[in-house]
DNA sequence: ACAGGTATCTACCAAATGGTAGAGGAGGCT
DNA sequence: AGCCTCCTCTACCATTTGGTAGATACCTGT
């Protein structure tokens, strides 16, 4: 990352620094407010250079999806293996692990936000990348909801519930700063630790 | 709204079927996807006509956004009006009181997502008419925490994760559908129940 | 009847949008 | 050397954008 800023040593990785820089501005301000011309200007580039990678601001939009689907699911999984058999721990864990990659980038969470505002087809088409980390975590609820170790309730929305809360959180700064929190790291982790005491109040049997 | 689609009828009142239009439009595809044109083909009427009663885009956000916040915070103040003095029912009251006017006109909350995406001073100007009502809530929030009615932690943070929830299940019917929910009247019954029971729990001390 | 305001329209405009066409230039292979 | 593929560019283009100018129809008070 050091010397990716000279003009010589940008050569090779245009494909990716067009989709990481589509990744911010799409997660931050949506789909059709960003023109290609913005994201071109953004990576240092031609119009013409993005049109040259991706084929479409369409077809641009499905593989930023697909590599932030891919991105989350390496982090949620990671997270999972991590730790112990104990649901709360667990549900914590994840948490933690997104929240991180949400404070790193916060346009990640953004973006899955951005997803239902898709023609409905190509947003099918992205969300199924997500959905066999959905049904997991909404079989492993169940089984744990009827294990007695999370309150019981309806496993779907429970799940839905949690997503929401945390992307909600991650998503609205602006919300949090009306409230008057400062988004300084004393103040993140305040926000981290409410957040996992307000979780897991939620889910505790 | 019996003979409101005649085409003789219609006079009189395009300066609200414009705002009425803007507001869902702006909500479920944000303000820079919505062009004017749309706005005004939507409310069938030129474009002109939409910059007659509006002098641009931004003074139409503008005053879509203050009717929205008007709106919210009656709903809001009538559901606290309207309950005993035990905080989680006054929670689950105003939850419902908001929910309901989600389901009924789907952008309303979409719409508050979308003012952290205006430039900086515009969105102050906006966000400053829901502050009282913000600031309120902290307040009354401390004092039960205090009271030992609710949970204790950091009021502003909490009210913020309450926010987010909402909003973010309110906003996100994509998101329950990728769990297996749907949208009649049965799941959203069951929906607001698992809501509130997940808000309860959150809560309760 | 008529002056004046109110509400709507058609006709434009410059800038920005997504996208096309095609011209190099750099490097590798023969 | 010549050729070819890969990558980036400049030059366009039709359409759409937010917005302006000005005409026209309708109502209302005198």
């Amino acid at each position: 990352m050091s010397r990716r800023d000279s003009e010589s040593a940008r050569r090779g990785d245009t494909r990716e620094r067009i989709l990481d820089s589509a990744t911010t501005l799409f997660g931050t301000r949506g789909f059709e407010a960003v023109s290609l011309d913005q994201i071109a200007a953004d990576v240092g580039v031609a119009k013409q250079t993005v049109l040259y990678w991706f084929a479409s601001k369409e077809e641009l939009i499905h593989h930023v999806l697909t590599r932030t689907a891919a991105e989350l699911t390496v982090v949620v999984e990671a997270a999972i293996r991590a730790t112990v058999d104990d649901p709360l721990e667990r549900v914590e864990a994840v948490v933690h692990a997104v929240f991180r990659s949400a404070v790193r980038r916060p346009a990640l969470l953004g973006l899955l936000r951005e997803m239902s505002r898709l023609p409905a087809h190509s947003a099918e088409l992205s969300v199924t990348q997500l959905q066999p980390l959905v049904d997991r975590a909404i079989a492993w609820m169940t089984q744990e909801m009827r294990a007695g170790r999370l309150r019981s309730g309806r496993p779907e929305i429970v799940v839905a519930l949690v997503y929401a809360t945390v992307t909600g959180i991650a998503t609205e700064p602006e919300a949090l700063r009306v409230a008057g929190w400062t988004e300084d790291l004393v103040g993140l982790r305040r926000l981290r630790s409410e957040m996992t005491a307000f979780l897991r109040a939620a889910l505790a049997p």
